[in-house]
DNA sequence: TTCAATTTAATTGTGTTCAATCAAATTATA
DNA sequence: TATAATTTGATTGAACACAATTAAATTGAA
């Protein structure tokens, strides 16, 4: 029995989460080209079409992501012209991501990219359903620790 | 019934996937600065750990990374001293990358880190199990595509 | 009220990640 | 054998991702 068993890249869980990860998000470049943004300003965008308006906090919150990472995604969609931002009235402190009428409407032309994505997973509806509770499983005991 | 309905995020896979696998790798973060290392160059010595050498082509498909990545990545353990970077005499296209002494030496090192990763990810063995299985499902089914 | 602690974004620096392109070497074909 | 196609890494440029730090505003405790 090999001593260094736990070190073999085939009996890691993270590394085919990792790969999987890059390569369905890989999957969506072509279509989201097609829409002039990118993946991360994409699920952005995915939440500011369910929310209009939300901070900068809690969009990180919803994206798991930090200001580092979204201060330029923001500021890209803002020259696009699909968000503006601006600062709360009550907390200087905080900045108010809004989606703007472009923004609406380049929802509509998105519509169509998740069904072209699953046609790329194919996983029956049933194992996907189980991957995703896992994921979410995983994801909420992360938050704890 | 919303019609945009498969734009919400919380109906994607994508997003756990990619918000878990960023989680977990951020897990790996102290262990390895501890160790002077990335999870790039991590994931790149433990295919090393397996093979001692390899090629770049070869890595790359191991890792699902290209040369776009790796290039960089293995510079830096090259310039740490973890392993060594040569043509091949065969066919001068391919460049073979080799673990140095120093770069097993450093696997000592590294053996707890799986196992300090595996108190974070609280799954019990059975649903990791099956996580793995479909991760390694998925990416099976995106490399036909 | 005052000022120390906290909260919130922005900035900076390092390191990926990948698409696109390039250059060199090899292989296959006419 | 020439040369066209292919293979293999490297390079370049754009966009993350995140740790660490900074700056500004707010909150809370003495």
């Amino acid at each position: 029995m090999d001593q260094y068993e736990a070190l073999k890249l085939d009996n890691q869980l993270c590394f085919p989460l990792y790969a999987a990860s890059r390569e369905v998000i890989k999957r969506y470049h072509p279509y989201l080209t097609g829409l002039g943004i990118t993946y991360t300003q994409y699920i952005a965008l995915m939440v500011l079409w369910e929310n209009k308006a939300i901070s900068v906090k809690e969009l990180g919150s919803r994206l798991y992501l930090d200001s580092g990472t979204l201060t330029p995604v923001l500021k890209s969609l803002e020259e696009k012209g699909y968000v503006e931002r601006r600062r709360s009235a009550e907390d200087e402190r905080v900045l108010i991501v809004e989606i703007t009428e472009e923004g609406e409407a380049l929802k509509e032309r998105a519509v169509s990219v998740p069904e072209k994505i699953a046609g790329c997973v194919s996983l029956d509806s049933e194992e996907a359903l189980e991957l995703y509770r896992l994921l979410y499983k995983l994801l909420e005991a992360l938050k704890e620790h």
